[in-house]
DNA sequence: GCCGTTTTCGGCCCGACTGTTTTCAGTCG
């Protein structure tokens, strides 16, 4: 059983748990599990089988790893089995609707006898919700509304599209009196390659009239569809693309604290403010504050407001850092993957920047899928500033997207020849996006390959493999010694199709045994490898490709993407293939391999 | 159910907003 499998069962079961009136430590201590198993980047059914122990993971206990060792040999988990049979499991489903939580949940069950989303529809439209204790007319629409929404968009936004959305918005709110700072904080900030909804943070200075007019113009941005909450410090939207935006207003004093709370990860948070209190400070939204004795004691934060005690900062993130002795982390780092120990130590990765990036690897012309000839995307990336760049038509596997044969690929470096001549000032490398065949094997002659100066190969066809057959097949062609790089590893699209089944431990594995790179496919859809991958990459010392995978010169900015993407997997600029000067490429390009 | 610079018991991050409440529970982030 697969790690993201396993998270999901755990995730499940905490619901569940929690529908059926656990412990909430109880249901807490089960989600920080789903946590860890979604960090970790390695195989948890391999770690089983070759005996190690889970408990020297975070949050995994004696009880979790029995769990996870039942899951990942038997596929089944007893205690899940056993909660189902007293909670009803599709109970789980109704805890993801707004407005609904397990103690909802429960009462939707045990009253109307309410399982799913189906009978929960019906009994609103029936009118018998509202009529339930603590329900009432408002919260069944917003209800029946939540339930309309996740049957329509399943899924999260893509950053990309949620980007183009926010564009407009902040540009409104830039220009809006009272208004001194604007930024989005959130999933979005730390670039996380979906986001749910946006968060925006508005210093205000002045009082709380101030603070109510920005809140006012902010709900009568003429793309909102309609307000979802207005308070006095914060509100939040829904625009027309269904696309969901909080925004908090705050005075100067509290700008950098909030920053930081509402960037998250709220695991992240979680540990900073532990560090915090281990230190006597309290860490919120408002500032970092020292805990009173009393407070202490009592335990009780909110003797005397929020913002009681003596201020020790908050005005800008670096303080919130400072305070428990840190140096300020980059927000695409901030998952409790690690970065605090490697803030603590000074070993926090330099990470790649655009202006670290010499070329683009990856990308078609008309010669196979592409829309624009050999020499337009030439000129594009040199418009860029790059110093190199590969074309990387499909091979003639591919025949939806026009795939080359062995003659069109000779018939192509006679044009890549005449490019080179013609534009200046950078250097177009002969590559080709080489077709990996169902067994395996590679969809060109190897005398073709040797005339090339990179060769990518990807998996196109026959998708719905067994995960063993998959990886074997990967791995074969791999293990070709005339391969430079493994490009979009798992083949998933965000949103629509999920990654191929493929044990990508053992790809990463083999393809560093190969000395083969691997690819951050940096198309929006695509971002793959992801986060996860991209830190086993990096455990195994491999090499990155940045590459936008372009069919137009428009697509060559999807470069920023890939690099936001390639940040949140630690990848520093020496990994990064893309970002070794010409020579040094054509170095790593020439290196000594199997058969050669 | 997990964890330990208060270490094997007794904690576990914290505040805002909403709706349905007469003082707050539930939900959310």
């Amino acid at each position: 059983m697969e790690n993201v499998e396993i998270a999901r069962v755990l995730s499940e079961l905490a619901d569940l748990l929690e529908i059926r009136g656990a412990n909430p430590f109880r249901v807490r201590a089960y989600r920080n599990a789903v946590r860890t198993v979604r960090g970790l980047t390695r195989s948890l059914s391999t770690m089983v089988q070759e005996g190690e122990d889970l408990t020297d993971l975070p949050g995994i206990g004696k009880d979790m790893a029995g769990h996870i060792q039942e899951l990942s040999t038997t596929g089944s988990l007893e205690l899940l089995e056993e909660v189902c049979r007293e909670v009803p499991r599709s109970l789980a489903t109704l805890v993801k609707l707004e407005g609904v939580g397990p103690k909802k949940a429960s009462k939707l069950w045990k009253e109307l006898d309410v399982t799913n989303l189906d009978d929960l529809e019906a009994a609103l439209q029936a009118g018998r919700v509202q009529e339930l204790e603590g329900f009432g007319a408002k919260s069944a629409a917003k209800i029946l509304r939540s339930i309309r929404e996740v049957r329509q968009r399943q899924g999260r936004f893509l950053r990309y599209e949620a980007e183009q959305y926010l564009r407009p918005l902040l540009e409104y709110l830039r220009s809006t009196s009272g208004v001194e700072r604007i930024e989005v904080a959130g999933s979005y900030r730390r670039g996380k390659e979906t986001v749910g909804d946006a968060d925006l943070l508005a210093q205000v200075d002045g009082g709380e009239e101030e603070q109510a007019a920005v809140i006012r113009h902010f709900t009568s941005f003429p793309g909102v569809d309609r307000v979802v909450m207005s308070g006095g410090t914060r509100a939040s939207i829904m625009l027309g693309s269904g696309f969901g935006v909080d925004l908090r207003v705050l005075p100067a004093r509290s700008y950098g604290a909030a920053l930081h709370y509402f960037t998250g990860s709220k695991e992240h948070n979680v540990e900073i403010r532990k560090l915090a209190l281990r230190k006597g400070l309290r860490v919120s939204e408002y500032g970092v504050f020292r805990v009173s004795e009393e407070g202490r004691e009592g335990g009780e934060a909110a003797e005397g407001g929020p913002e009681a005690g003596e201020r020790l900062g908050g005005e800008a993130e670096e303080e919130v850092f400072a305070a428990v002795d840190l140096p300020w982390i980059p927000p695409v780092l901030r998952e409790a993957r690690g970065e605090i120990e490697a803030a603590r130590e000074g070993t926090l990765p330099r990470l790649v920047t655009r202006e670290d990036i010499r070329g683009d690897l990856h990308m078609h012309s008309t010669w196979s899928d592409g829309k624009n000839s050999i020499l337009e995307m030439a000129e594009a990336c040199r418009d860029l500033g790059y110093e190199y760049m590969a074309i990387t038509d499909h091979s003639e596997a591919v025949r939806v997207a026009n795939g080359l044969t062995p003659e069109r690929v000779r018939a192509q470096w006679k044009e890549i020849e005449e490019v080179r001549e013609a534009v200046a000032g950078i250097h177009v490398l002969r590559g080709l996006e080489v077709d990996i065949l169902r067994d395996g094997t590679l969809d060109l002659p190897d005398e073709v390959l040797e005339g090339l100066d990179i060769v990518l190969v990807a998996v196109h066809s026959s998708m719905g493999l067994e995960q063993a057959e998959m990886t074997r097949r990967v791995i074969r062609a791999i293990r070709h010694p005339a391969v430079d790089v493994l490009v979009h590893p798992t083949g998933r699209l965000l949103n629509r199709r999920e990654p191929y089944a493929i044990d990508m431990d053992a790809v990463l594995e083999s393809a560093a045994e190969a000395g083969v790179a691997v690819e951050m496919n940096a198309n929006p859809h695509r971002l793959d490898l992801n986060d996860v991958h991209l830190l086993r990459a990096r455990e195994l010392g491999l090499r990155v490709s940045i590459a936008t995978d372009s069919h137009r010169p428009a697509h060559l900015d999807f470069m920023e993407g890939g690099l936001l993407q390639a940040q949140r997997g630690w990848v520093e600029k020496e990994r990064t293939l893309n970002a070794l000067s010409l020579e040094s490429l054509q170095e790593w390009l020439a290196r000594p391999r199997n058969g050669r």
